[in-house]
DNA sequence: TGATCTTGGTAAACGTGTTTACTATAATCG
DNA sequence: CGATTATAGTAAACACGTTTACCAAGATCA
């Protein structure tokens, strides 16, 4: 906050906190990435995945918008994730008799094994990256908490 | 939480900090677009325009790659968001006279109306955004220092 | 029963962000 | 000088995330 303008309490960028929470988001989306490349996952399809396992564990059977709801996706994405793992043979989705709209979502053999040898690939990283900022987690969700998200 | 799923340290999303990153982030860029709609702009619009007048003020001639780097976005991006704000508009881009690969950002009138006007309104939706997270700012930018972001 | 409302899922369009590859110009070095 | 290398900018392709709108089927209630 200075003499060369005053518009802007943030003139550098990184004074910004949705700025940093940006950048730092990207970053995690990048180097993500690369932990996940090895298995043909993006981060969201390992969610969707890893909600899937999860889920199907609890309560059977499985739909779309309880899935998306779990991973706290919309429902639109879930469509055109699961639809997209489908088709590489990751999950099964089948429509119900009970209500012919909604689908059973369950992860085939490949998409088990998969979402296992995903998730430690990824708690790994996990622990590497947020390894400096032990306490984010708990602000984050403090925000989460304060913004109703 | 523990017994029924052996094989996830976090089983439930929000165990992950990863996880937690995302979903703040999705967050905050549902309610700043909402803070920016009035403008007409996007987030990313926001920040280009803000380096672009920023450095206008610094140093002359702004050239997209210097904007990018000052905005810590890649120059793809800075080329895709500078020829739409162009195309309404808010910046001109002339090629140099000493280096005709190079394009000269400028902003126009109306684009330096909009930019301090959006800067305003993002400044104050950020204070209510993160109010309840007052350290969040220094622990994301000790992880993007600690991992080379 | 019929009319209404709600819900599961999808299509399409738009904007963001990355990667790969390309053009064209500038700089450098033999 | 010519050959190489570096740089500014863009095209295209892909994946994420949101919004709007829609269809079809279930639920509800007069």
């Amino acid at each position: 906050m200075s003499s060369a303008n005053p518009l802007f309490s943030f003139e550098n960028p990184d004074d910004s906190p949705g700025f940093l929470l940006w950048q730092a988001t990207n970053l995690w989306q990048r180097e993500l990435k690369k932990a996940l490349a090895r298995f043909d996952l993006t981060h969201a399809q390992f969610v969707v995945l890893a909600a899937a396992y999860w889920l199907s564990q609890q309560r059977e059977p499985v739909t779309q918008v309880a899935l998306a709801a779990h991973a706290h996706i919309d429902k639109m994405m879930a469509s055109k994730i699961l639809r997209l793992l489908e088709g590489r043979g990751l999950v099964t989705r089948v429509s119900q008799q009970h209500d012919t709209r909604a689908n059973a979502v369950t992860l085939t053999a490949t998409g088990t094994r998969t979402v296992v040898q995903a998730a430690w690939a990824v708690e790994e990283f996990e622990a590497g990256f947020f390894g400096s900022v032990p306490t984010l987690q708990g602000q984050l969700q403090i925000l989460l908490a304060a913004q109703g998200g």
